[in-house]
DNA sequence: TGCATCTGCCTACGATTCGTAGGCAAACTG
DNA sequence: CAGTTTGCCTACGAATCGTAGGCAGATGCA
């Protein structure tokens, strides 16, 4: 019989295209089977099961993610900053629809805190640094972007802005526009706005 | 043989209910069949497939949150409206999470017209006539508040805002406080604010 | 080169799930 | 009280997950 080669690594870049093209939801040992072209009891010699296939696709979107955050942010401050860092986020989610889906599986804690899971909060904070933010506003800022960029990603694909006008490229850039207002002028409780 | 006097309602309320004590993922014909004591076969006089019932549980869903939006919204205006907007689809979601994630299911696009989505748009264009937007911005206005209440429900439903300081509930309060003073000065994109 | 071992993918199988076909009995209908 | 309808059943085929054990190609060593 010929080998195939497989390795965990291929069977999870595998497994993630799959992901892409076929939905998140049909990420199986059979499907995967079947697209590398070999038995499905061939596999679990190289994975555990299925949810282990699963959480390894969605370790990768992780560091995919953050790779692709961490270079789009570099060298960048301020509404720049921000503007790439969401976009980073959208983008990848428009290319890889199956492995964002993955990235919000969720993990048990041990996993998540060895994922690349906590670099992306680092990145939302190094965005924040362009901002006057101190302290506790701080968390709450990278919790609204998490909030914001997540939500509007998942409304997306969901074609929840789907064909109807305004574009949703405008109001894309719209939010970013507003979320860099309120960023700069963060409200402070203690004083009602009138 | 006894009969367990079977409703495609009935059904779908239990299987609502096994989302939320198991997961969204955990509603198949064969659980629901355990829990209401039958036989897998029986089913399926009441219910197509699989996906029907968990298309069944989506609709459910989407109804019930609009119902409570609806009411929680209603007699309320700015600030007021806003929180009890964003509060109504947070306690859902945390009240009822399996019923919550069922309601992101996506749904061809004639049975999410004939839905309670519609419903949920309407609301949100309530909210927003305490606030001066009008035209094309009362659009960007709507899609940025379910990003956001869809992003902070399913990042703090994912364990994001764990038990880590400060509390969700304290980074909720400033969202809203936020998102009231971002609506009332909403940035116009034709003139850059220094 | 020849031989032994190891590694990798295979076939075979049991358990579980989805969904269909057809049967039997309980509950309405006149 | 008979006839019919309705509701849940058993039985089954197809597909999936995951395990056990086998065979052959690759590798190491004399």
């Amino acid at each position: 019989m010929a080998r195939a080669g497989l390795t965990t690594q291929r069977l999870t870049l595998e497994a993630a295209d799959l992901a892409d093209e076929a939905g998140f939801a049909a990420v199986t040992p059979a499907a995967l089977a079947r697209r590398v072209g070999v038995r499905p009891a061939s596999l679990y010699s190289h994975l555990r099961d299925a949810d282990d296939l699963r959480t390894r696709v969605a370790l990768l979107a992780l560091e995919e993610m953050a790779d692709r955050v961490g270079a789009a942010v570099a060298g960048r401050a301020g509404k720049d900053a921000l503007v790439a860092f969401g976009g980073a986020y959208r983008d990848y989610a428009r290319e890889h629809p199956g492995r964002y889906d993955a990235a919000r599986l969720r993990l048990d804690p041990a996993t998540a805190a060895a994922s690349a899971g906590p670099r992306h909060a680092e990145l939302a904070r190094a965005v924040l640094r362009g901002y006057d933010l101190t302290g506790e506003d701080q968390t709450h800022a990278v919790r609204l972007l998490g909030s914001v960029f997540h939500g509007y990603t998942s409304l997306e694909a969901a074609g929840g802005f789907g064909h109807s006008s305004p574009d949703s490229d405008t109001t894309w850039r719209r939010t970013l526009d507003a979320l860099d207002v309120l960023l700069r002028r963060w409200p402070d409780p203690t004083q009602e706005t009138p």
